[in-house]
DNA sequence: TTAATATATGAACATATGTTCATACACTAA
DNA sequence: TTAGTGTATGAACATATGTTCATATATTAA
């Protein structure tokens, strides 16, 4: 491991000091790609609002229509669909219809193991 | 399970819509407090942003100074201080110091779990 | 002490975000 | 078809957010 200090350039052209060559070319090496990173990162994100979040963490234990939704976050039906359909758009949830109702509900494993691991370390 | 229709008060006093009271109801009791939601949302968020992201990613296999993840990510070293202090708030890296230089790590086994399912999620 | 390096922080700016409002669509019952 | 209910969506607004810049602090070497 090398403590020497470098100059390199980046991919602008900017000279950049650097400590550990060795770490940042790993790193490099080791990146997932743009649109994987971006789209976990997207993922994260739609959790981390209370709102979004409360709608979640109601589903790990029941199916919940809109309606309900709105009146257990207390928010208006219209802000809850906009919510859902974010949720939905990164499969977070899944939807059933049946009749006039729409259905709520976690989509996979993944994600109620998120929220369960999230927890537990918030929780530590 | 109720299908008829209902209208309850909530907590500010204005008439609601609810399809199925009894879901509303377990919902709310099985609600987590306030304070926790916030802090669990807080903690998605903080991983929900790409720069954080590719940060805390790079620290899978390694540990990275400010210096090299400033190279990194491509970014000044003051931004990549800045987003170090939210993922430290939250407990997501740990850093420790060997002479002038701060070395950044993942704080535990959540961190890096977390970053593993979300992955497997937006892969299927 | 002085200079150099690594990191931290407050303020300011531009951009992103969530909710509201008005409206539109989808499904059902009469 | 008509009315009623559940859901969806675009625009607009206020707020939140991340980066930059200037500056400050901490550690080490000379």
């Amino acid at each position: 491991m090398s403590n020497r200090k470098a100059k390199i350039l980046d991919q602008d052209g900017c000279q950049v000091r650097v400590v550990h060559l060795d770490h940042v070319k790993q790193a490099k090496e080791d990146a997932i790609p743009e649109n994987e990173l971006n789209r976990l990162a997207l993922m994260f994100k739609v959790l981390g609002d209370p709102t979004r979040l409360k709608i979640v963490m109601s589903l790990l234990n029941r199916e919940m229509c809109g309606c309900d939704l709105a009146a257990f976050v207390g928010l208006s039906e219209s802000a809850v669909s906009h919510q859902l359909r974010r949720l939905k758009d990164l499969a977070l949830i899944k939807q059933r219809r049946e009749g006039q109702i729409l259905y709520n509900a976690l989509n996979d494993a993944h994600v109620s193991n998120l929220l369960e691991i999230g927890l537990e370390h918030i929780r530590e």
